[in-house]
DNA sequence: TTGTAAGCGTTATCAG
DNA sequence: CTGATAACGCTTACAA
């Protein structure tokens, strides 16, 4: 509780009131304010006298003297700020993607800018508008669409740009996204290995890549593991929320269902799927298995305990912040990945488990195998 | 999935491949810069004929003329940024409170420069640095301490500052908080009303306004209702986090208990606090009722559904940036309140249930009174 | 190694 | 009402 004491970030010198600028510190040493500004520079320091570089420190120290952003800018054409799109910053899974960015590019000497688009694309053309005018150096996307003209706008543009989480199907727009088809077969192989052979999926638009991904995942993994795939046990979410993954979960209810597992897109899918479940009285995991994807925060706390893939949204965001300062220095060199993809991970816990053994009060619940495979896995790391 | 199309933020005209500056208009009308200047600003306008002003609105949309940011800041000294300091923009209570000040900000021509000082002193000067070497217009914090000289000296310095969620204690900071005090009285009277006679408390940081407020509220209010409020059954968490939650809640337990309601000073907290009570056997609310503040997000999820006290954090954001907005222009209007309390309302959920009628199993249950009372209200508002 | 000077795109002051 | 001009603070050829 001891009172907080520092100098403070008030004017720890300065001229007057004014902050100080390359000038005041040039008249204080007695060179020219280019003297001041080469001996400031990292990259023209060379270019000076050692003993007046030291003298340029000093003074510029003792003044308080921090190089005015907007002359800068005007002069050079670069900001350094970083425009970041993403949905909702509501929406948890964004948070630690955004804190990833700012942790990789603060100490850089880069800002960034975060802007909503709540998925609306002219909300999203508008902000480009604005981030431009502000003379963004790079941008960050975690709201790109598959098919997404402005992202193609900004990359024509010559602005250095890269998707996160979600990346477009124009490959020469780098990206840093997570390993969704991975994600998507270790969530099958659980299931697979739990008993359950009859698994719906709701997947989610599939205009984003995410959607797209863990779809065609769960298709091709399915007919692989021999299992049955037919059109009545898939549900389309067009917004990754609770209220379509109800919607959803009640549709694949009202077709029959015969299923005994449901492979949600994303976590937040998985939970409205886990009401929908409940408001027909039916329970998770007792009658029917339900999971997610993105170990987004809580969903360990929730009831019950959601069996997700677990992405890394931190380091997406920091590797993004990394590939973009290359891109953004390095003028676009050649030879590295444009397109990252990282490991994801299984997360099994309470929403999965063997389908019933009776054809019970479960209404939704046919067919089922015999099959009992091991019952929990704690944290499986893979 | 239809593919997004649209004109593109891309170069609508512009000068070759350059931005369109005011002397392209100029040319492009045939008059000076500075007629197109202030043609352009809506201040000035009026100075202007008005069939020149439209000639002049015409060429630049024309020209997609977009001023340049960095010139008018050099010139006029202001940025039209305003910098956002959050503890961790991962803890879900910060987004909707971003989101707020970013929804009124960003229509009135401002953006805000979002950063994280993790509760971290030295972080915050530093970062105060970085933002004033931007030169940022104001500054709304979120991460501040009661007694915080960093907040201080950017007042002194004379940068509008507000801080949102918390305040200092100096009463010439603006601020814009929630009614700390009436939730707590809210929620006493809620258990009060359950039967509990015998309520513990978790408090949190008392560094913080949050903190202090609510505890001193649980103390006066729990007097006035004749409650006891014994040394024993006060916790004190450092951190506002689930880890401090479960040590507290341990240490009120070992000192022997015999309270059957816990009021933790946020829902983190409370979270922690149903952990370790978990852990020893006990279960909430059936041998303890544990109550939270702040109704973060999925907390009516968890097991059990917390009761809670609901802040509204995106409404705090939007009502720091009007009051901020004014503080920015009309220089300093007297009159205006400079703190503003938001009402907040009781959510009562499954975490709450009458006290335990038997001395049962419940170890650190005793002194059970025999009052019973309605048993389950859904959103109460108040 | 250092100084000179131009210029980035605006706005504001001062004439006309 | 409009034009000319200076200045904001900095970087960068070009000179010296």
């Amino acid at each position: 509780m001891a009172e907080k004491d520092v100098a403070g970030p008030q004017s720890p010198g300065g001229v007057g009131n004014r902050r100080a600028t390359l000038k005041d510190v040039a008249q204080a040493v007695g060179v020219h304010v280019s003297t001041v500004s080469r001996a400031l520079n990292p990259e023209t320091r060379h270019l000076i006298t050692p003993q007046i570089v030291e003298k340029i420190a000093e003074a510029s120290r003792q003044l308080g003297y921090q190089p005015n952003t907007a002359a800068y800018s005007l002069r050079t054409n670069r900001t350094r700020t970083i425009g970041v799109l993403v949905p909702d910053i509501t929406n948890s899974i964004f948070p630690p993607i955004i804190r990833g960015l700012e942790d990789t590019l603060t100490p850089r000497g880069y800002a960034t800018l975060v802007v909503n688009t709540d998925g609306q694309f002219e909300r999203e053309v508008a902000i480009l508008e604005t981030l431009f005018a502000r003379g963004v150096d790079g941008l960050v996307i975690a709201s790109a669409e598959r098919e997404d003209s402005a992202i193609r706008a900004v990359a024509a543009r010559g602005t250095p740009v890269i998707t996160v989480n979600r990346r477009t199907d124009d490959p020469s727009i780098a990206s840093v996204i997570n390993d969704e088809t991975e994600g998507v077969r270790y969530m099958l192989n659980h299931l697979v290995a739990l008993g359950h052979r009859n698994i719906a999926t709701i997947a989610g638009n599939q205009a984003l890549s995410t959607g797209q991904r863990r779809y065609e995942a769960f298709l091709r993994h399915a007919v692989e593991m021999g299992l049955d795939v037919s059109p009545t046990r898939v549900g389309f979410a067009s917004t990754f929320n609770e209220a379509d993954g109800e919607r959803c979960m009640e549709e694949l209810m009202a077709r029959g269902g015969g299923f005994t597992a449901v492979l949600c897109a994303n976590d937040r899918l998985a939970i409205g799927a886990i009401m929908a479940l409940r408001r027909r009285g039916l329970s998770c995991p007792g009658d029917i298995s339900i999971t997610g994807f993105n170990d987004m925060a809580m969903v360990d706390r929730i009831d019950p305990p959601l069996t997700t893939v677990r992405i890394q949204q931190y380091r997406v965001g920091a590797a993004a912040a990394e590939l973009l300062l290359e891109r953004m220095t390095k003028r676009s060199e050649i030879g590295k990945p444009q397109h990252i993809v990282m490991p994801v991970e299984l997360v099994v816990r309470g929403s999965t488990a063997p389908p019933a053994q009776t054809s019970g009060n479960a209404a939704a619940t046919r067919d089922l195998k015999t099959a009992t495979r091991p019952a929990k896995v704690s944290v499986r790391s893979v």
